[in-house]
DNA sequence: CCTAGCACTCCACCATAGAGAGTGCTAAAT
DNA sequence: ATTTAGCACTCTCTATGGTGGAGTGCTAGG
């Protein structure tokens, strides 16, 4: 029956598990009576309050102003996920509502993962965020080269993740239909089941074999691939939810409620935010002042990665109040995660 | 000298115009004694509230309570649209500032939709919207069948108008990539040139002339081109500056700001509201109650086409408080949208 | 080591009052 | 016939002070 409890004694953790469930749903500050009245502690208020005193010292807790009652701090938050969270299953109807939102068809990728965002969002109330799958491991499936208007072409870019990239490049006047073909050709046959990363330099050492008429075209599709591969990552996520960052009195003031949207705003912040969820195999949680960017310290931000067990396609994500239910959220995360991963390898990608 | 006047007096008229240039930069409800200190209006604070009385009678302004200044209604505003705006430009350096932008080197459609979007709303400080070019019209410049894993291929199609659209659909078993390729190449014979509306009546019409083994694909192929163009429209509008709705005290309640950002998410409603933009030539103006979607009833939404003279493109548009300096925005907003339209035609689409 | 009791602190709520802004009306002035 | 000055009136906004309640820390006793 002995709780996980950290550094705490088990009375200390129970009783700031206690003030964070507390808190989290009725969000006003809670004090020792309430406690032994709701939560079966078995002792008295005056022992709470020594507790909480100690508890308070220790930093987990505060009182926003004297004879008020507490309030979990970001410690406090961070050891109630550390050692309240394993043994937690979403309630069966929203389980189900995830299963059954991956069993539906798919026919494309960015759909997909957009209403992945929203789904997420919808079962966790809060802003939600999925990354399209990273280019730099992605292989090559196909490149084409079409012919625009006016001495221009578009290189189209089809990879095994089922991302399509597409850029505009200028074309000498001279090079037809025909010659563009027969460059698409030639590339494909270098660079088609090889990794992404690995194109543009198959290309440029490959570059005596083409034809001096098509070298221009092959340059620039060399720089388009390159730039499709470092300079679009932030383009490719999917927001959805921000309307419940507003939602809720959670957030203490409008002024933080401004900040968080705008820095949900800025793609390239966001995808910082996001990025180290690619390395932790299992869910993330960063509380408060855990995370480094300003604008997000009012914020949990809790993420996961998606793809096979060996390895990462992309991330998603939750962003909330740090006041939150830790416990549901994180498991929605990883079941929205989990299921994706399945769905793509499903689509084979 | 005398300015237009609608219906209204002359004097009345620069009465209300006074009152809605007053009342949009300060935010406060404005009185008579304010109106004649700052406007010269050549006549006594008497007068005025004689005229302000009519007015008010008249439904172009109303009193939050006895013994409070005047606000604007939607019809007054209106009535400030349709006269005061015609000879207004855009400060300078704003203006250098959207062409600057117009003239930087674009290689992704949906980049520069997407960061017009950014600067539109970084202008007038709005959330702004973009809708890429609309597909109906739009001519098929190149289809690809490109092989996926697990007898699945995706038809990438790339049109006139720069867009790449990509669809997975699935494939018997027994057609190879070299199958694929011939249809492929089969269908560009068939519906490159062609507007994309009348590609799958094309398709269907022709397709005894396809070997048997391949009509499985050609008919996918068929249906992925009908679900890229009904389905697809409202997936691909770029949503800027969502934080400029919370930013100002402009909107009066957090419930009110809730409902706007929530109806912004709902790309299916944001797509109707600028729908109509595409009909008219010049810039449209929504405000509060002229709007049919009710969460957008504490707002004005001006929206423009971009394109060439005779044909729209697309659309664009920024949604902000009826309490808006209504002649800047109109300007930026018509600025950005023949800058958009000129530069995508530069772009040969 | 826990608990009951108590004095203390501080917020939230309410009522009250006064200042200020703006009005509408009336009567005088142009 | 308009316009203006004067005035009483209304309503909000702010400050003020008082009260109740919730919650605490401390102390003394179990």
């Amino acid at each position: 029956m002995a709780a996980q409890e950290g550094t705490l004694g088990e009375r200390r953790a129970s009783i700031l598990k206690a003030i964070v469930s507390h808190y989290v749903t009725s969000g006003e500050p809670v004090g020792s009576k309430t406690l032994v009245e709701r939560y079966k502690l078995g002792v008295s208020p005056a022992t709470v309050r020594n507790e909480m005193g100690w508890l308070e010292e220790a930093g987990y807790i505060f009182q926003p102003h004297t004879s008020a009652g507490r309030i979990p701090t970001d410690a406090g938050y961070r050891h109630f996920v550390d050692t309240g969270v394993p043994p937690f299953r979403l309630p069966a109807n929203e389980a189900r509502k995830i299963e059954r939102f991956f069993l539906e068809p798919r026919y494309e990728l960015e759909d997909a993962l957009r209403q992945t965002a929203a789904l997420l969002s919808g079962i966790t109330d809060h802003a939600a965020v999925v990354f399209a799958p990273a280019l730099e491991r992605s292989v090559v499936r196909h490149v084409e080269l079409v012919p625009l208007a006016g001495s221009r072409a578009m290189v189209v870019l089809v990879t095994n993740t089922g991302r399509v990239e597409n850029h505009i490049v200028g074309v000498p006047q001279d090079v037809d239909e025909v010659q563009l073909d027969r460059a698409a050709e030639m590339l494909n046959k270098l660079i088609v089941d090889e990794p992404l990363e690995k194109a543009p330099e198959k290309i440029a050492a490959a570059k005596e074999t083409f034809p001096l008429e098509l070298r221009d075209v092959v340059d620039a599709t060399c720089i388009a691939l390159r730039a499709d591969l470092t300079h679009h990552e932030a383009e490719r996520m999917f927001l959805e939810g921000t309307s419940n960052i507003v939602h809720e009195e959670k957030f203490a003031d409008l002024e933080t409620v401004r900040q968080v949207i705008g820095a949900l705003e800025h793609r390239r912040l966001l995808l910082e935010v996001l990025a180290d969820a690619l390395s932790t195999n299992l869910v993330s949680v960063r509380i408060g002042s855990e995370n480094t960017l300003e604008e997000m310290q009012a914020c949990a931000v809790i993420t996961a990665r998606y793809g096979t067990e060996d390895q990462a396609l992309g991330s998603l994500g939750v962003v909330g109040p740090t006041r939150m239910d830790y416990r549901r959220t994180i498991a929605a995360v990883h079941e929205v995660a989990s299921n994706l991963g399945r769905m793509l390898s499903g689509l084979g990608i």
